[in-house]
Formats: structure tokens, C-alpha cells, sequence
DNA sequence: TCGGTTTACGAAATCGGTTTCGTTTCGTGT
DNA sequence: ACACGAAACGAAACCGATTTCGTAAACCGA
């Protein structure tokens, strides 16, 4: 017998394909404990599983959850997809992954994909440009966003506290004695993250008084590097403190710096966003605001899990849960870069 | 209307829901092009939308292909997982992930999970421990293997083209004037990939007549640096050439390396796998063997597809493809560490 | 012992496409 | 004008599960 349906199951059994049905979702329309072990052994001998697409069909759910990433190459973006990952399996739910590649028009074909593809509920890394269809989209179905924001606001987010993470790395520069803070970013880079740290970054400063910017610097490897070059030296000898607003910027400064001397001009102190492997080596250690990875997509996952739920038991309009923000607390690594 | 189905398409364009099908799907029982266009009219104006899960059933076909990774953290793994993205949207299909973190257990659960979830076929990135499983796998759908191969063969493998790789490392460091070279790896790595590499280094060693060995590093962060040191310092003015077998062994190197000083110790040369970001920067530039991620996930995607069109096309028995092993050459990225 | 409620289960409809098979229509060669 | 093959299309079966609805049996209190 190549391939066993559930009507084949019920006749060994002999119950009703109904029966069967009943004990694979184990419903609370009990059977008797002796039919439930009978079916039970006759699927254990058969090896017998259901065909996903005929159980899709019928209850239109498929426990497939779709996941959109802006850039894979992040580090954060690949910590995620393996916490969603875990969560997702913890749940009975597999992923569908697409990836963008920052392509506003990449992302959308995926979001179109995955929702013809009949997901449940989506997970979105925008890159931004969509928000409208993203908000489209989270009108038909479940959405949470992961990290980043959409215009409108009225999708679920969930997020790290960067504010707190801005206040703490200026507290390790202010206090390995740095007197002036630059925050530096990329201009390419426009997405609300960079706007909420570079404005708390701002508060911070006027809060406690501080001297610092905003550099922004040009894009591509080389061509910022000269800005940066100019800000290090127009600064030369009055304790400057750097923080890179996300690891990649962080690898441009390292780059730069790299012409500069190996290690960190006296009275230079740096930290950055984003747990990269390499801030542990590099210049013996970077400071780093590291968020929790781990924490953001089971809670992203848990929230998506919510809203599904929500569609499938309750009947039309009354499906109608709150836009929610969820901040997951992050923390500072201390280490060398930012010692005094 | 709230969800159209084939049937409404059909009534409003006045025609049979068959034809609607053989529309959507272009088939070769050509319709006229007058009825062509009424069709697409009703379905632009509607914004009609097939539902995946009918179409999955009747077909038995998803368009899914499952990729199982072993270590997303690994940046081979998230490139690979762009490229088979890019690859497999190119041909209408979406990516299914899975990811075992290493763990045998977990690669085995979401090897059934995607099975049962209907994917038309397979990646694989193992780490080791079922290839029973994963063979059998193979016999029931298609499946391609990614850069780690099993036991017994027999199935589909794309791979790079580790051995000249190697080659290419040594005659870097023999040209920057090494005269002993060792390979560094790590106990708890014993995958066919390691072996294969550490193969050709004996190989190419003799080959050339070059004094060296291969130095396996304890498990763990701090516990094999000891080692490590104990390498270095016994060869100390021997001008000595290193090769980390990954990326994992080159930042532990590194982290070593660090106690001796920011930069490499007069005479010593070091090249590394794998084409991490910091490679660019750790010692102003690490010579690199950088793998062709974006061409082995085309091939790779390219062998499934054959396999899948042999299997839905087919009947029977005749679907039988050879196993076979794909090679991608890779190129040697030449930087400063292995200047003279 | 009897009416009434609960429990265990089966028959059949259903989900929304695809596919087979057959019929009609059209074109073409003679 | 006729026969015949191909092209265009429709009717209905089908994929394999879930779910509704109904019924027989079991249980239970009075």
C-alpha cells in the first residue's frame, strides 16, 4: 500500500474516517480509550501521516508562518530567524522564509507570495517603502513587524528598548571619561530604528548636559571614511567617544580607524550596537548595546499566536485586537573599548 | 464578496471553472484569445487569487522546497539562505526553513515536519547523525544535499571545491615565505567537510615537500588557546603559516593572537575559510577562501528542480536520477596577512 | 423501569481547486 | 458539400482530510 489515506486507517481500525479524524486532533468529543488505542496501532504499524493539503484545504489553516528579513547578512536578522525558528517549532508551526535584500520591491512580491502561499500569520523585517501594503496585509491577515516600523502605526511591533540601550552606551563613554559623544550612522540608512536611537541619543546628551553629534556618513566603504577621518582628528585630544549605530557602521569605523594604528588613539573610546562575534576580538573588546534575540522572537511568535487564534475562533468583526508595542529589554556589554 | 473561488471567476466571465483552471495555469489546451482576455479582465478587476491549499490537493504539488540548516549563525549558512531564497523565487517556489543548531535531534524532527508538510523537495545542510533518515528521505522525494555529504552517498551533493581551496592557502602562505604550516581545527568538529580539507593539507604538504601538521584545538573558548600558544611559541622564529579550517577557529585564533599583541608577530602569515566581514578588517585584511555561496545555491536549487520535474513528470520507476556531486570552484581572497 | 441527557461514533457534505473525458465547433482538404 | 481531425470548452469526478448533523447506546436520577 503506497500511500495510506485516512479512510484506509478508519476501515483497518474499523472506525470512521470521522473517528480517525477525531483522534489525530485529538477533540474533546472523546472515544473510548479502547477505539482511541486501536486507531493508535494502526497508525503506528502503518507509518500512516495526513496529507497537510488536504488538512489545509478543509480547516484553512496550514500552521505555516511567513517571515519576511531585510538582510540576512545582519547578525541580528539570523539570531532571529533561528529564535522564530525554535518557537515556531515549539508551536506545531513551521517557517516560510523570503528574504528582501532591503528591495522594497523584493519585499513586496514576498509579501504577496507567502500570502497567496496561505500562511497564517506574518512575520515582517521591513526595509521599509511598503507601508501602505504592509498595512494592507495586516488587515487580512495576523502581521507582527520585527524591529522596524511602518508609518501608520496600527500593526503590532516588537522591538528592543533602544532608548535605554542609547542611554547606557553614553553611560560607559561618560564614564571612561569621554567629553564629547558622536553618534555615527550611514546615510542610506533612514529606517525608524536609526531615527529612535539618533533622538534618544540627542536627549541623552541635552539630559546631561554632554557635548556630541550626529555624523552621518556618506555611503560606500571608502568614500565616508574621509568624513570620519576629519571628525576623529577635528576632535584630536578632547576625549572623544564614538557609537556606532549599528555593526555594519561599526565595521566602517574599524576600517578607518585601522589606518589610524592598530589599537585605539589614547583618550578614543567606542561602542556600538549589535553582538557581532568579532566586537569580542576586536580592539580587545567593544562595548556593545546587545538586544535579545532569543526574547523578541518567542514573543514575536507568542503575539502572532495570539492573533491567529483570534481569527480562528472568533466570528467576523469581534476579531479585533489592539495594535500593541512590545519593547524587550536589551543589555550593555562592558569591555575593554570603553575601560578608562 | 469577500473570497472569490474558481467557480465565481468562472460564472462572471461565462465560462466553466475548467477553463478558468487551464487560464491560470497556461495550458497547452489553448483557449481563444478573446475568451483569454475576458478571463484576465474578471480576475484583474476582482483581484481574484487562487487558494494554494485547493490547488496543493488535487496536484500534489506545493511549490515549497524545505531547506534544513545546521548553523544559521555561520554567514556560509545565511548567504546560502539568500541565494536559495533568490534561486528558488526565480522559479515561483518558497523556501520552508528549518534550522537544527547543530542538534541531530532537531534536524531529525523537522526533517519529518517538513516532510509531512508537503515540500516537493529537500536541502540539507546536516550536521551529522542521521544519515539513515536522510537517505531514506531521499528515496521518497527529492533531495539535494548542501556542502556536507552523508555516509553512504547516494544522494545528491553540491559542494565547493575544498581540496584546490586548500591548495590555493598553502601556495599563499608558501609565496609569503612560510616554511612549516599548520591547520588549525577543532575536536568537536569531525564533519566529511574537515576531513576532507585536512586530507588535501597532508596532500599538498607532501606534495610540495613543506614541513607541518595539523593542530586540533580543544573544545571551547579558553581551553585550547593554551595549545594554541604552546604551537606558536614552540615554532617561534620558524616563520610559521597558519590556516584556520573555519571561521570559528580563525576568531579563536584571533582571540589568541590578541594576547601576543594587536598585530602578527614578525614572520607569522595566517589565511583562513570562509568569507567572514571582519576579514576584511582583523590585521588589516585576512587572505580568505572565499566559497561561491551565491552560484552553489543556484546549482543546488537547479538539481532540485530537475529532480522534482523527473518525479511529477514521470511514472513510476523511471524516475530514477543518478546521484551526483556537484563541485563550485571558490577563489582565494589575497590580503595583507600573507604579504611578505 | 422509564424519560431524559450525555457520550461515542457514522454518513455525508464540504473545502476550492485540477483533471479526465466527452461534446461541440471550427477549419481544411478533396 | 462532406468527412474528418484538431481546437475550445463544459460536466462531473476527484484530491484527502475536517466538520456538521444525526443516531444509537450508555448512563442516570426518580
Amino acid at each position: 500500500m503506497a500511500q495510506m489515506r485516512i479512510k484506509d486507517i478508519a476501515a483497518e481500525a474499523g472506525v470512521s474516517p470521522a473517528t480517525v479524524s477525531r483522534y489525530l486532533n485529538n477533540r474533546p468529543g472523546q472515544m473510548t480509550e479502547e477505539t482511541r488505542a486501536r486507531i493508535a496501532a494502526v497508525i503506528e504499524r502503518t507509518g500512516y501521516r495526513p496529507r497537510a493539503a488536504a488538512r489545509n484545504l478543509r480547516s484553512s489553516r496550514t500552521n505555516l508562518i511567513g517571515v519576511i528579513l531585510a538582510d540576512i547578512a545582519n547578525p541580528f536578522s539570523s539570531a532571529m530567524l533561528e529564535g522564530l525558528s525554535a518557537s515556531a517549532a515549539a508551536r506545531g508551526c513551521s517557517l516560510m522564509t523570503a528574504i528582501s535584500g532591503n528591495d522594497p520591491a523584493k519585499e513586496a512580491e514576498s509579501l504577496t507570495r507567502l500570502i497567496d502561499a496561505g500562511v497564517d500569520g506574518l512575520v515582517v523585517n521591513t526595509c521599509g517603502g511598503n507601508d501602505e501594503a504592509i498595512a494592507a496585509a495586516a488587515g487580512r491577515l495576523p502581521v507582527v513587524l520585527l524591529d522596524r516600523d511602518v508609518a501608520d502605526g496600527g500593526v503590532d511591533l516588537v522591538t528592543s528598548n533602544n532608548r535605554e540601550l542609547v542611554a547606557g552606551l553614553v553611560d560607559a563613554l561618560a564614564a571612561a571619561g569621554s567629553e564629547r559623544l558622536c553618534l555615527l550612522t550611514e546615510a542610506s540608512d533612514d529606517s525608524p530604528v536609526r531615527r529612535e536611537r539618533a533622538e534618544a541619543f540627542a536627549d541623552e546628551l541635552s539630559r546631561r548636559g554632554l557635548a556630541g553629534e550626529v555624523v552621518t556618513l556618506a555611503d560606500g566603504g571608502a568614500s565616508g571614511v574621509g568624513r570620519l577621518d576629519e571628525t576623529i582628528r577635528g576632535y584630536a585630544g578632547k576625549k572623544l567617544g564614538l557609537i556606532a549605530v549599528n555593526g555594519l557602521v561599526f565595521l566602517r569605523l574599524t576600517e578607518a580607524l585601522a589606518q589610524l594604528g592598530p589599537s585605539l588613539p589614547a583618550g578614543l573610546k567606542i561602542a556600538t550596537f549589535d553582538d557581532y562575534p568579532w566586537n569580542h576580538v576586536l580592539f580587545g573588546g567593544v562595548t556593545t548595546a546587545a538586544q535579545d534575540t532569543l526574547t523578541i522572537a518567542e514573543r514575536v511568535v507568542e503575539r502572532l499566536s495570539e492573533r491567529i487564534d483570534v481569527v480562528t475562533t472568533t466570528v467576523g468583526e469581534a476579531a479585533k485586537l489592539a495594535p500593541k508595542r512590545i519593547e524587550i529589554p536589551g543589555h550593555i556589554e562592558h569591555r575593554a573599548s570603553t575601560s578608562r
